[in-house]
DNA sequence: CTTCTTGTTACTGA
DNA sequence: ATCAGTAACAAGAA
């Protein structure tokens, strides 16, 4: 459930903690989790992370990127050697031991300090690729929202190409990389549109407005540390959590109401997904 | 026990 | 070509 937010602020840890550190080995708990060769990166230099979408990058010394994706509950967990009077006591994670039953690769830095990917349902990855390999397999990604050429025309253009629904087009990550399900309900909620108008027959003025509203608060939720919601396992490396869950509009607020109207929020289902949304604010075309 | 949930890919049939 | 619908993946909650 990590959505761009949510990545950015792992990103944003991870450069305090494991820059320019060197990995010195990897264990895989979960074989599927790890795709690659793990001696790949063995005794490489964590030199710098981007991100693109809600993939994470970390760039190797020798050119080899490790590229994650979290899914619904992959979580990387950044643990410190601490030594004590009692010699180094067992790394935990809200005083629980790591690893635990859903870490399924450990990566160890010549620090003493481990990396701990954490992943309940088996869904998220880890992929050790060539330069080559990366650009092949992210060539199906859309722009990045927060990349300068994520404009609003570019935006404008990508909607008049389809005539599916709104909320769908918005989540279609090889249009635009990084918009998942909570951000997507909650800037439809703010501009005011049905998750369920065609994209094509939003006016450009409307188009504009949700832009807008989808920059915003991809940069508010970055700025409280992403979304810590009721069913996402995201946590921050340092096993903080963030708290834009308390400043949802509409996502998971069935049965609540709209802080607009009072209108009764809503749920249905577009493409299989959960959809909120207050059915006075937000208007069918 | 069954059903539902999530992001993404793969597949089907219209 | 373009789309809607659905299974698969996996684990846990209800």
């Amino acid at each position: 459930m990590p959505e761009l937010p949510e990545v950015e602020v792992i990103r944003q840890f991870l450069n305090n903690q494991i820059l320019h550190k060197t990995i010195i080995d990897v264990i895989v708990h979960n074989p599927k989790s790890f795709q690659g060769d793990p001696s790949l990166i063995k005794h490489q230099k964590v030199e710098s992370f981007s991100r693109h979408g809600k993939q994470l990058s970390l760039h190797l010394s020798n050119n080899i990127t490790l590229l994650f994706h979290f899914k619904m509950t992959g979580q990387l967990v950044c643990v410190h050697r601490k030594k004590t009077i009692l010699g180094h006591p067992t790394p935990t994670l809200n005083n629980q031991p790591l690893p635990n039953k859903s870490t399924r690769i450990n990566f160890k830095f010549s620090d003493g300090s481990t990396l701990y990917f954490n992943d309940q349902r088996k869904f998220g990855w880890v992929k050790a690729l060539t330069p080559a390999d990366l650009l092949e397999y992210q060539k199906t990604l859309g722009k990045d929202l927060l990349d300068p050429s994520f404009t609003p025309n570019y935006f404008k253009k990508q909607l008049q190409k389809s005539s599916r629904s709104i909320k769908l087009v918005l989540l279609d990550q090889t249009k635009f990389a990084g918009i998942g399900n909570i951000y997507a309900n909650d800037a439809l909620f703010l501009s005011g549109i049905h998750p369920q108008t065609s994209a094509n027959s939003l006016t450009s003025k409307v188009a504009t407005k949700l832009y807008r509203h989808l920059l915003d608060i991809t940069r508010e939720s970055i700025s409280h540390g992403g979304s810590t919601a009721k069913d996402n396992k995201y946590i921050h490396p340092d096993g903080s959590f963030g708290s834009h869950q308390y400043h949802f509009r509409v996502y998971q607020k069935e049965g609540e109401p709209c802080l607009q109207c009072s209108t009764c929020i809503e749920r249905i289902k577009i493409g299989g997904r959960s959809s909120f949304f207050c059915p006075s604010c937000q208007r069918l075309i």
